[in-house]
RNA sequence: GGAAGCAUAGCUCAGCUGGUUCAGAGCAUCUGCCUUACAAGCAGAGGGUCCGCGGUUCGAACCCGUGUGCUUCCA
């Protein structure tokens, strides 16, 4: 077989996903194995992959392939919410497209174009992590606007609300005039803005020409003003008592309160109240029995109510303003100001407060159980600090506004009499039943009841998931349920530990009696070069598809986890992802090198020269699994790629394959080779979880394998324990190799130059077992022992051992260079000596300090002392 | 205004329970190599006040306090 130069990733993605696929082996059924089992959170089905799906996702599929590996019935879950804001702003879109205005539409028309839509354009998403390598079990993709999913939601509602937990109320709700709808607290982003403080002068009642000056950074909403409020300990505004003033522009009259509420030192030291546009202003409003004047639109725009600017935007309607007030002389001045705005995490667009009737949910009785399982450690979260932000927002949690005025999503199962009673039921029926058994009378004159025209929140339903995607509606004790449920690992990013995490352990305890996951992993997030997070507004993600294309799914997945330790952020470099590469080239060619010898296999070859080799490699592969084995608990999965990679390039690459490498022409061992190949058989095994598509292929081409044999499906053998010996010997090996290169170089020597290497030791058996790697890794033609120094030779000294190198050409003739790196050395050891000396004369050390690191320093001690002579008697020699 | 996190090589970051497997990786830099899998490579090298200050300890990059700078969350 003709063996590409590179790894070809293209056609080994699409050869083993689908291979695993067809194979069955991302499917799971329960059965008598233990489960491992991830629900994905699930991604919005209008959006696309993203850095942030990559990293989420790629840690997700390494826990379940590993999972796998180690004998566990894994099952992923996929699937999508239905993202009712952004969805319907593409239906919207599509529609607009198609020369339909939405309002022209009947809900249950907008319902079908809608579904049209998700078929068509929605979950591209699932289709992409394929191309990441994701081992989801597409048989139970789920969507939170199935059938099933949909009644499961609208059983929680009424559950919720015969509890006395849910309630319809005004209140002062955040409003995106883009959606057209409330949005909960959680779907508001803060941020900074450069605004300006405008100071506005309102005349006083009476006939002198008297003003007050308040300072406003939102002067449109001045026309909703009902009082100006001053604080009754300010002398300034002493005099006010009782009196009123005019709203500028429109001279509505308003009262002047008095209220500890102001801060004197803000601006002018009077606030102008407008309670339909600021939850203080409001909550004010109610104390002071102040009216509300609304005067904004749903979108943006000012209403009847404001009198002037009507039907023009609010942003548009602030520039005016400022000019009116200016011209009409109220405007006394401006200055720059710098505050917090309130964006939805949606449309992007400033949020509105707004006063309105919505559906709320009372968190509070919930959130209990939901608080202790995360303090006691019931569920665990990873890294420990989140547990934190988690209490502090448990224990001040608010009425969750759950009410959505947008059509895709599950309709509140409420509905109205003629006198607005309330019926909440799963069914039309159901509340007819309620309704004629409460008010026959009524019902007998208008027999129908009006359904809540609001959806629920998206996160009413996701809130589910962990249960609902295993069948909870349809059958709590199902088995599925029982044997998935509570799932194993919750892999997310810290930014919706709220909207979601939360919530979906408040859910769990609350319908399932039980929490829906052991262990909650939280991602860092991924930021550009910058330093800011990746985001579509800002344009700075990469297309990862086309970085997938460009350098392969494994080498994405390397790049994302290479330097993102647990919930740490990441800032995502270009030369990862070159790194990635490079390994799964690295890699590839390891492999030919290896499937090159297979031609070359002989019995009578030589075994013994380079046993030491084997045993070596055996040792480190034993030892990386033992630590992967810790690794992976506590979640430090870039520190186990990094000791795998390692592993792969320094160890098997670097060192080992050197080691058993025939000459030119030569012949190699049968079971050297079998043994090599076994060895990287392992290593792909570990590296598998991390990158499964050159893992696979590579363990494809290095042997024939049987129908079922595949990579992904091979159990990983225990660990076994680590002979410490052999790894010591291993290193010391390394140490002269490196030694005796590096002098090599120093002295100008060719590759090609030959040398004999001399050598003083106590350690012959060791040397003899490796002369053979070692002749052949410093290209010496001759291996001898020596007692005393060789003159006109090199001189190193490596641990205890003295080296000589003897070469043909010139360079044993000036020892300076040698002298001064033995004398850089010694200093070193005998400063290094000073210091354990000085540790175990102090008697304190001694008696405070734990048995084996006392002697571990008498050890070091005793070393330094062997090593200082080496070097001592090879100086001396000079 | 309240809370949390971070600060280690030129850059991006590791460093679990305090002790030499502790100062490390990748990239970048320098030297030498077209060496019979790999120049997307090989063999080497240099490079750090572990943010400042104080404390605890026999011993601190690591624990405590404090200052400075940056980031994030909440209000």
């Amino acid at each position: 077989m003709e063996l590409s130069k590179n790894f070809q990733h293209r056609e080994a993605e699409e050869k083993w996903y689908s291979h695993w696929d067809k194979a069955g082996y991302f499917k799971s059924e329960p059965d008598g194995r233990p489960a491992y089992t991830i629900v994905i959170p699930p991604p919005n089905v209008t959006g696309v992959l993203h850095m942030g799906h990559a990293l989420n996702d790629t840690v997700q599929d390494i826990l379940i392939r590993r999972a796998k590996m180690l004998g566990y019935n894994t099952c992923w879950v996929p699937g999508t919410d239905h993202a009712s804001i952004a969805t319907e702003a593409k239906v919207v879109g599509m529609l607009r497209e198609r020369g339909i205005d939405k309002k022209a539409l009947s809900r249950r028309d907008f319902l079908n174009y809608a579904w049209e839509w998700k078929e068509k354009y929605g979950g591209i998403i699932l289709q992409q992590l394929k191309k990441l390598g994701c081992a989801l079990d597409w048989d139970r993709t789920a969507f939170t606007m199935d059938d099933e999913y949909y009644a499961a939601v609208i059983r929680v509602f009424v559950e919720l609300y015969n509890k006395g937990y849910i309630y319809r109320g005004v209140k002062m709700i955040n409003w995106d005039p883009k959606a057209k709808t409330a949005l909960s607290d959680e779907e508001v982003n803060h941020k900074q803005a450069n605004s300006k403080l405008y100071y506005i002068r309102y005349r006083l009642d009476g006939d002198k020409e008297e003003y007050i000056t308040i300072a406003t950074v939102r002067p449109e909403t001045i026309l909703g003003d009902t009082a100006v409020c001053v604080h009754p300990d300010d002398e300034r505004y002493a005099h006010l008592k009782g009196r009123s003033c005019y709203v500028p522009l429109i001279d509505r009259k308003i009262p002047i309160i008095f209220d500890d509420y102001i801060d004197k030192e803000f601006g002018a030291g009077a606030l102008k109240v407008t309670p339909a546009h600021d939850i203080n202003d409001y909550n004010l409003g109610i104390k002071y029995n102040l009216p509300v004047i609304d005067t904004l639109n749903e979108d943006g725009t000012m209403s009847e109510a404001a009198q002037l600017y009507v039907g023009e935007d609010r942003f548009v309607v602030r520039k005016k303003i400022v000019e009116d007030l200016r011209t009409a002389g109220n405007l006394v001045k401006e200055e720059d100001y710098i505050n917090q705005v309130g964006y939805s995490e949606r449309t992007d667009v400033v949020i509105e407060p707004r006063l309105s009737m919505q559906w709320w949910c009372n968190m509070e009785q919930m959130a209990a159980p939901a608080l202790k399982a995360v303090a006691n450690e019931e569920i665990t979260f990873h890294p420990a600090k989140f547990k934190n932000l988690y209490r502090h927002w448990m224990e001040n949690i608010k009425d969750w506004c759950i009410s959505r005025q947008l059509w895709w999503g599950q309709r509140i199962p409420a509905w109205y009499d003629s006198e607005g009673t309330i019926y909440v039921a799963e069914t039309t029926e159901d509340a007819l039943k309620q309704y004629q058994a409460k008010k026959p009378g009524l019902a007998a004159i208008h027999p129908e009841l009006k359904q809540e025209e609001d959806v629920l929140d998206t996160w009413f339903s996701s809130w589910l998931w962990p249960m609902q995607v295993f069948g909870w509606n349809r059958e709590p004790e199902n088995k599925d349920l029982k044997y998935y449920y509570p799932t194993n690992t919750l892999v997310t990013a810290p930014e919706i530990i709220f909207f979601w995490v939360a919530r979906m352990i408040m859910a769990g305890y609350e319908f399932m009696g039980e929490k829906p996951f052991n262990e909650v992993y939280f991602t860092g997030i991924v930021r550009d070069k910058q330093g800011r997070k990746m985001s579509k507004s800002l344009g700075n993600s990469p297309d990862l598809l086309q970085m997938i294309d460009d350098y392969g799914a494994d080498a994405v997945r390397f790049s994302v986890m290479i330097s993102s330790p647990a919930g740490n952020d990441l800032l995502f470099d270009e030369g990862a992802l070159e790194q990635g590469r490079n390994f799964c080239n690295k890699m590839w060619n390891a492999m030919k090198l290896v499937k090159g010898w297979q031609e070359r296999c002989s019995d009578d070859a030589e075994i013994g020269r380079v046993q030491f080799a084997i045993d070596w490699m055996e040792q480190r592969l034993n030892k990386v699994e033992g630590e992967l084995g810790e690794v992976f608990k506590d979640f430090r999965l870039s520190e186990g790629l990094k000791a795998i990679y390692s592993l792969v390039w320094d160890d098997f690459c670097s060192w080992y394959l050197e080691w058993v490498k025939p000459a030119m022409g030569d012949t190699i061992n049968t079971q050297v080779y079998e043994a090599t190949v076994n060895i990287y058989e392992r290593l792909l095994q570990l590296l598998h979880p991390y990158l499964p598509f050159i893992t696979e292929d590579i363990y494809h081409v290095l042997r024939i394998r049987a129908m079922q044999d595949d990579l992904m499906t091979r159990a990983m053998q225990p660990a076994t324990t680590v002979n410490h010996e052999v790894l010591k010997q291993g290193s010391h090996l390394q140490e002269v190799i490196t030694a005796v290169r590096d002098t090599r170089n120093k002295n100008q020597l060719k590759p090609k130059d030959t040398i004999t290497l001399w050598i003083d030791t106590k350690y012959h058996a060791l040397y003899e077992m490796v002369s053979y790697i070692l002749r052949r890794q410093v290209n010496a033609e001759n291996i001898a022992y020596t007692t005393e120094a060789k003159q006109g030779s090199i001189s190193i000294v490596v641990a205890t051992d003295k080296l000589y190198i003897e070469t043909q050409n010139a360079g044993g003739g000036d020892t300076t260079m040698q002298k001064e790196q033995m004398q850089k050395d010694l200093e070193y050891l005998k400063g290094f000596l000073v210091s354990i000396d000085k540790k175990l004369g102090n008697e304190r050390f001694m008696a405070n300090a734990k048995g084996d690191v006392v002697e571990n320093e008498r050890k070091k001690q005793a070393d330094a002392r062997d090593k200082i002579k080496a070097i001592e008697e090879s100086l001396s020699l000079l």
